[in-house]
DNA sequence: AACTATTGATAACA
DNA sequence: TTGTTATCAATAGTT
């Protein structure tokens, strides 16, 4: 379709070959689109010159020319070579695993830098172990402490009681001396009216250690008896 | 070209529109042909008629094609707006953080279903809270009981002391009586020597009343103390 | 680029 | 579908 006929084949003289491209391409390209609407057809033209420039045409979007393209030549696949899909899969599972691999990898190492959450569970069990340690030992020497005090108080408790037993001793030797004192006194002279009322003092003494008794002291639970 | 001029549009008669589509698809492809070998250019026709059938051309191959497509297009869109790059790439993270993660769940789940190392870290922080708490609910309990104890003693020691008090002034003030009687009892008869042996008697009798004390009943370490 | 002689493509028909 | 052919569109070679 032109002054002559011609050979197809490759154009040796550049400048013919540029003409004969554009002419060429803007006629293939719009061949294309009277195809695609006449005949109510998808179609996906990709172009590249010789001089890697690009020139496309699609009647929807090349991406969903190109996503059919391949969804059909694989189910074309699978229909010629059916054993041939498991390889298929087999090589597409184990991409993707890789690809899953490296992601969480990555994915990983990012949250690593940028925050705690990012920390392994191990990390976070060797972190969580030291803190509970250091707790355990504060509450050790806490618990320690509060039974050093209690021994420290039942010791003076100990203590104090011994020297309540010397004192009521006393009292009970000196009451009697004074009993042996008063029998004396009244055995000579009998004019002590004043006596009776220290009786009674006395009385009102024992009544009082008698009180003493009842309120003891008591044993610390975590302390032994002391055997008299 | 034909026996009469037409108007691009869709053909609605379906069989002229196949018969078009053939021959017009024919001659693309040898166009597209005629073009890649005469211009030394790449060139890739994809063809899918309105009954879904593919026909497609590729000077040297589709795959080569749609990649050398895809990349001038990815290079193109970087050229033409140097920001976009950053949200192809933000787009491109966040799809494949979302598919790590349902892949990660999916994980979890599988290990949930095998063992226990398989709970969650929030299960697993649940589970430990559970535990922490009753620990700490023990623990609690025991320092309570712990200073209850330790109050209760101070409380304890401070009665007896006091009591030590009220003892030694009683002490004293019967000894007091005590050398007053001795000088009323020496004033009239100085006979008595054995004065001394009768109070070590009268020390013999308190320790064995100090006994009695000692077997008093206890309170229980949780009991308040009777208030005199 | 524009022109145009010529070839190639194809619409209508068989 | 395929083939024929009259006609139109594309384009090689020229300017």
């Amino acid at each position: 379709m032109g002054r002559g006929k011609i050979v197809i084949k490759r154009i040796d003289d550049s400048t013919s070959r540029q003409v004969t491209f554009s002419k060429r391409r803007k006629g293939l390209i719009k061949k294309a689109k009277e195809l695609a609407i006449l005949c109510d057809a998808e179609v996906g033209l990709i172009i590249f010159s010789n001089t890697d420039k690009l020139y496309d045409f699609a009647s929807s979007s090349m991406k969903s020319a190109i996503e059919r393209f391949n969804k059909t030549k694989m189910e074309q696949q699978q229909l010629l070579n059916p054993e041939s899909e498991v390889m298929f899969w087999q090589r597409e599972a184990a991409t993707l695993r890789q690809e899953l691999h490296s992601l969480q990898e990555n994915h990983r190492r990012q949250l690593m830098g940028e925050q705690l959450n990012g920390l392994s569970v191990n990390e976070l069990h060797n972190i969580e172990s030291t803190l509970e340690m250091s707790l355990r030992g504060i509450r050790m020497k806490k618990e320690q402490m509060l039974t050093d005090e209690i021994k420290e108080l039942t010791k003076k408790r100990n203590l104090i009681h011994h020297e309540n037993l010397e004192l009521s001793r006393k009292v009970q030797r000196i009451h009697q001396e004074n009993v042996e004192l008063h029998k004396k006194a009244y055995a000579t002279s009998n004019t002590n009216v004043l006596g009776l009322g220290e009786l009674e003092d006395a009385a009102d003494e024992s009544h009082a250690q008698v009180r003493l008794q009842l309120s003891q002291p008591e044993q610390s639970c975590y302390d032994s008896p002391s055997k008299s």
